[in-house]
Order: C-alpha cells, then structure tokens, then sequence
DNA sequence: ATAAGTAGTCGACGCGTGTCGATGATTTCG
DNA sequence: CGAAATCATCGACACGCGTCGACTACTTAT
C-alpha cells in the first residue's frame, strides 16, 4: 500500500547542511570528518532512515556483496549434510557482509553460467557437487571470477577448495575396530558405476582403507551395492556366505545399508553383541534413526561451509597468491553400535 | 588473473553504428526496430558477448529481480523437509527469472530486516517458520515490501500466505487406522511448550483429530514429549501403562517417535501385526530409515515452496487484489507400516 | 618566514542501464 | 491532398552512490 520513499544521500545532505559527498566520507571514514559535521550527518540518517541503496552501491563500487552458490539439479539431489553445510555457510558470509545466491544448475549448463558471471551480479561463485573433470571450473577459470570449489577435480593444484579429508576415515575406521579385535570386515560402500567413474568420495576413501588394512592383517572385503535397500540385503547375504566370519561392517551408502541391517536383524544377530555397526557420511539425525544408534565417521558439514565461504572471500579481497586448499577433518561419534568383537568376549 | 572487460551498451552501440537508446529497445522491444539495425545489433551483441549489466539494470528500473528467503537460525534448525521446499521454491524463482537469497535471520531480529528491505536490494520476501505473532509480519507490513507467508500468523486473513493444510491430516490419519479396525490409538506429539504457545502445525493438526475420533468413536491418547529419544521412551510407555489396548500409534515427533519404536520393540511388539505405526510430516528419506518404512502424511514440500514463490511473484506483478492463499493438500504414503487391529485378525 | 603538508569540505563526474521527448520519414485515413 | 497517426531513431537525463581533483584554513617542518 504506503510506499515510504526510501531517503537518499541527497535528502541527508541537505537536511545536515553539507554536501552529498561529505555524506559519503563520513558513511565510509574514507577522507576526514570534523565531529561537528558527522555528529550532523548521523542525525540527519537517524531522522529519516536512511539506509544506503544497495544496488546503486554495488554499481559505483563494483562491488554487489553477493556470492553465487551453484548447486546441482537434477543429479542426487540435496542430501541432508549438503543442507548442512549451506546454512553453515549462508551464515558465515552474512557475518562478513556477504548474502548467498542460490542458483540451481545443471552441470553441464554451462551456458547459463556464462551469464551469470557476465551478468556482474555476483563478486565470486561457490561450487558444490565437483566432478572429477568438471567443465563449469574452465568457464570459471576464463570468466576470471573468483571461485571456490566444494570438493576437488582431478586437476586441483591451482585451484581454491575445501573438501573433506576422505583418505582418514578409511583408516580411522580400521583402527576402532581393530581395537576392539576384530579382524574381519565387510562394506558396503557405493555403487559399483561410481567407482568406475572415479568418484571422489569413494575413491579417496577405499584406498587408503585398504592399505591400511593389509598392513594391519586385517582381512577387508567390499560390495557395491547399488542405493537400494534391496541390493543392499543382497549385497549382504553375499557377504555373509563369502566371510563367514565377519564380526563388523562398515555402511558408506545409506538404502543399502538399511537393507543390510534389516537382514542382520532377520538374522538375530544383535548389535553390537554379535556384529559391530558403523557408517561412513551418516548425518546426526539419520545415524540416531537407526535402531540402535549408528557410530559414524564423518565430515563436519559446518565446517566446511564456513571454509568455503571464508576462502572465497578471502580471493576476493586481493589474496591472489596463497593457496587455499583445505582438507576438513573427519569427525568420529560412538553411538555405541561397535562393540568388542565376538571371540574376544566373555 | 585474466579480466576480460564485459561489453557494455555503449560498445555494442558504437559497433552497430547505432545509438545506444536503440541498443536498449532493440533487447527490450519497448519501441520498434527495423528488422535491419535489429540484426545489426545483435550480431554485435554476439561478436562481443555482451550480457546486460545486472546492477546497472537493477538500479536504473528498480528491479533487481531478487527475492529474499528469511530463514530463522537458533531455532529448531532446519529439517529436511525444509529444505525440500527450498529447493523447489528456488527453482521456481529460476523459471520466472527470480534468484533466491538466502537471509539467515533471527524472528526477533526486526533492526536487521528492516535495513534489508531498506537497502532495496530485494523486491520481495518469503518468511519462513512463521509464528503465530510474529514481529517480522508488522516490519514488512509497514515496509510496504511484498512478502508472502510460508506457514500463517494468527491473524492473516489479508496476507499472502501458503501453509500446509493440518487440518487434514488428523482426520485422514484416523480414517485410515479406524478403516483397519484399529478403535484405540495413541499419538506421540510435539513437546508441551509448542502447544502452549500455540504452534500452527500441532494445534491445526490435532483439534481436527480429536474431534474426527469423537464423532467416530474412537480414543485417542496425546503425549507431548519433548524432542529426545529418552522422552519419547517414557511418553510411549506412560501410553501402554493407561492404554494397554492401543493397537497403533502416530508419531508427530520424530526423535521421541524413535524411542517409542524402540519401547516397542524390546517389548516384542512386531509392526505391523501387534502395533501399526504412521508419521506425520516425516520425510520420505526418514520414512524409508526406521526398519521397517512407515506409513506417512505429509506435506508436499515442492509444491509448497513452488506456490509460495508464484504467489510472491504476483503479488510483485502488480496483483494487489486478489487473495492469494494456498493450503497445499498432505500426500500419504502408505509403506505397510500399518495394518489390520490385532483383534480382528485370523 | 616560506615551503610543505594535513584536515575538512565541495563540486563534478562516472558506473551501465531504462525511459521520456523530439525529430524525420513513412504510412494511413477522411 | 492535407492531417493525423505510426515507425524508427537519437540525445539527454535520471537512478543513488563512490571517488577524484580542487580549494580553504590551518599546522608543522625547515
């Protein structure tokens, strides 16, 4: 209804008798103020509300305050820990006078991301679900817009970006569990065509599980099931005449990991007296889903988010020449679902 | 590195040979162009890559085509329902040529929100969260920023507004189990101090229930345990204690909804065949979690967010006099978690 | 005492658009 | 056939702010 005509730098200045750019030195301290005069001025903006106007700020000064967040559509969808980590970083721009665009994208639109750098509209672009070899980071990298990446490519050196340290949770789930004896394991990890694909997350984990395991003599054997829970009961039968004697297992894909525990279950093995529980990537809320609670190992969302944003600001403030490559450690929760192992009991 | 300086007006202009107000008309269609200089133009346009300026565009027609999504923070967090609908309402905004931005915002925060409309930068807002009083409903009001609800206040009949319809999903709930023969149920709702203060979501929803299973005859049991496994551990207990003849239970309360199943189950109840079992407002992602998959009402999230930002765009279109409210239908989806009433079975 | 600053202020211009009024060149209509 | 409307285009200005150069009144160094 009312349209309150927002006040402009005009009406302060002539409401405190100076002129339109003495306002401006005493909004940014750019040049001197005398007391006097910017004791005016701020009562000037008090009694009529003045805000500056953002639009016509970030035309004079280049400089719009807004970051893009290019997030996937179409592909696996949102997952809960990627939600976690955009509000973590929503919030840490806003707390350096940044807002967060988002801006849903398809991967190999990179037409639409063409204009969006061109259009000027945002100072730098966050990028999450990286592939491998992603072609939104070479129209980045032209355009000459500061960018961040939410993972890694394969060709990454040069490159700013924050991705979770997949290489330590291999191990660190090996040793919780080799502490408590056991000694041989089954996972359940992603679908066989993203291993092939070369997948990070899969990738960067399995590896180094694996040779951790053979240096410890453990005995270490993975299915890839695909993310339903019906593959995952197969996946876990299969397991389970291979390796008899598996004493744990290790989730890193959650339908299929459901369906594992539901033939655990049907089975009468009992958690974690006669098989040890955990999983990889599991968010708070879905490990407390799970009857009982489910022992992650995981990247601390937050963390990263707020990496991310920091890192990106950081680019846009001049620091041209450090590398800002970050690398979030894992967060372990014992919820109790690993236990000691079976033999060693009693 | 590398700032290849974007094209302006003023560049294609010159290498069309025309002048720079035709240049506007040729991409606005405001006035008409010879075909001619209209082909002129825009094979400089091409040959350049020129992308209208964003902020020059913004600040020139007050039209910035932002539209802010306030999303409170310190409160319960964001679920994953939640985010479903932003990601659709995102989405939607896209398709209108809208972007969404991301404004964490506290609910008492009123000096905040009033310098974002201030600064002009948004032409509208969605509130998330929205509270029965809420202070943020009287900024915007005065503000006289277009804004639309998602969730209502107590006093909306003149806002725009989208919100689930709760009131349905008591009754269907109740339809569903009576249809089963179940005549005594038990539901575990939201914490106390919600009620009291009179959520939207637990007050619309469980009026309609009780009434619906009065005029059917059936009994009905409400706890408002708080949000923890523990909680819920007790309230369901407290439930069997008065109730030992309920034969299902709804849950509105999803980690006290976690340690009833839990009650259940140690006490030998199978689902479906001693106990049925159903969710409101609990995800798909969450439904297919719990072993096994329940029975759910919900609101479709995507749907949600799409009204919200139709209704906000057209508001922004100059629709000042049309009401435009929208209580989106539950979806229900029936994972087998419910069945016939122990009773009346073979 | 004179040169060389420094504090404090003003006016003018530029950022890249949208848009209004004016001007010829055509076309339409009575 | 003259008046009125339409087409196609140009120039000028506004949007609200940042910032540079210039100017005055002092202060400090030499």
């Amino acid at each position: 209804m009312k349209k309150p005509k927002q006040a402009t730098r005009a009406d302060v200045a002539r409401m405190a008798g100076v002129s339109e750019s003495t306002v401006s030195y005493a909004l940014t301290g750019v040049r001197p103020i005398s007391e006097d005069t910017r004791e005016r001025i701020e009562q000037a903006m008090q009694a009529l509300g003045y805000v500056p106007n953002a639009m016509a700020q970030a035309l004079a000064s280049k400089k719009s305050g807004l970051l893009a967040l290019l997030f996937p559509v179409g592909e696996r969808g949102f997952g809960e820990t990627d939600f976690e980590y955009v509000e973590a970083a929503t919030q840490a721009a806003a707390e350096d006078g940044y807002q967060l665009l988002l801006w849903p994208n398809a991967v190999e639109d990179t037409a639409s991301l063409k204009k969006i750098v061109a259009q000027g509209l945002v100072e730098g672009v966050l990028l999450m679900e990286v592939r491998s070899q992603d072609p939104r980071v070479d129209v980045l990298r032209e355009s000459g817009t500061p960018f961040c990446l939410i993972g890694r490519t394969d060709d990454s050196q040069d490159l700013t970006y924050v991705d979770a340290d997949f290489s330590q949770w291999g191990p660190m789930a090996i040793h919780h569990l080799s502490d408590l004896g056991h000694t041989n394991i089954g996972v359940i990890s992603m679908r066989d065509e993203l291993v092939e694909a070369g997948y990070g997350p899969v990738v960067r984990t399995e590896k180094p599980m694996i040779e951790v395991a053979q240096r410890t003599g453990m005995k270490v054997t993975i299915k890839h099931p695909k993310p339903t829970i019906r593959a995952g009961r197969l996946a876990f039968e299969e397991l389970l005449a291979e390796q008899p004697d598996i004493t744990a297992i290790i989730g890193f894909n959650e339908p299929a990991f459901i369906g594992a525990l539901e033939v655990a279950g049907a089975r009468g093995m009992s958690i974690p007296q006669d098989l040890s529980v955990m999983s990889f990537g599991l968010s708070e809320e879905a490990a407390n889903m799970t009857v009982p609670a489910q022992t992650t190992i995981n990247v601390d969302g937050p963390e990263l988010g707020r990496m991310a944003v920091q890192y990106l600001i950081a680019r846009l403030n001049g620091d041209k020449k450090s590398v800002l490559q970050n690398l979030t450690q894992p967060q372990f929760f014992d919820r109790g679902s690993t236990g000691p192992a079976p033999q060693l009991r009693g």
